[in-house]
DNA sequence: AGTTTCTACAACCATTTGGTTGTACGTTAA
DNA sequence: TTAACGTACAACCAAATGGTTGTAGAAACT
């Protein structure tokens, strides 16, 4: 079962938009290695406990994160599926690209012999990982 | 020949902004597929030329794109090297949340000797599948 | 010539973002 | 019980975003 699941343009535009502040990126790679309070993070930053809350809160509603509860702290948890999802479309856009680059080369090798790959073979992609669920 | 030059947080700031915008990811996907003027990227949209001329721009500030004259046309072509770039930064996230899992596994295969309830491991997550590698 | 096409850019506007401070509430510690 | 800690949330503010319209220049087509 892929996780590729088709993600609406909103949720791709949450996911890119959290990882578009060196804080928030900060905080997914310290809650990736692993978890922590929202004040631990927050002594990391030179702003206020509430700014910090705020990018815990942006990067929770992009699914980046999760909070669970634990005593009077919320602990702060990075989610790799939702990083994987952003690979996966990134690597959608790379293999437009080498398409592209085919069709190019196959122009170019077309003159005088056949073209070598007249399939549209998409260059093989790296098979993005089909990890069940 | 890795291009992993590394990159600034303002530019990683400016790329993922750019890829926040679901117009501007389909502007990314046709240009990598092909070149094409901003004028026939705007005819594709139901916005303004000038709004789909914005998006162009965000997308060359963040070097996603470039621009070449071409008579009086602008001609967009989308910039692998950029996209890969991307992917190189997931594929760190992507590490970094591996080491944890590999850490816990460490944790759980070693369980006599050290009782699980001496390590400060607050919650002992639920290990979210460790698919092997 | 004159006109159309493609582009650039300024000015403007509504909304969102990223930060602040202040208040309130549940949980732990004295 | 009282105090301290960790969090949530509202209100506010400056700046950035994403859109618009309008004006203007350069290239191509009558």
């Amino acid at each position: 079962m892929v996780v590729e699941t088709d993600l609406s343009d909103a949720e791709v535009d949450r996911i890119f938009r959290a990882l578009a502040d060196a804080t928030r990126r900060d905080i997914v790679e310290r809650v990736l290695t692993g978890e922590q309070s929202v004040s631990a993070l927050a002594d990391r930053y030179d702003m206020s406990f509430a700014a910090v809350q705020k990018h815990v809160a942006v990067l929770e509603r992009a699914g980046l994160v999760t909070k669970h509860h634990h005593g009077r702290e919320r602990l702060v948890r990075g989610n790799p599926d939702a990083i994987r999802r952003v690979q996966h479309l990134l690597d959608r856009y790379e293999r437009l690209w080498r398409a592209r680059i085919d069709a190019l080369d196959a122009l170019l090798a077309a003159p005088l012999a056949t073209p070598p790959a007249a399939t549209p073979a998409p260059t093989s992609a790296p098979t993005p990982v089909p990890e069940q669920e």
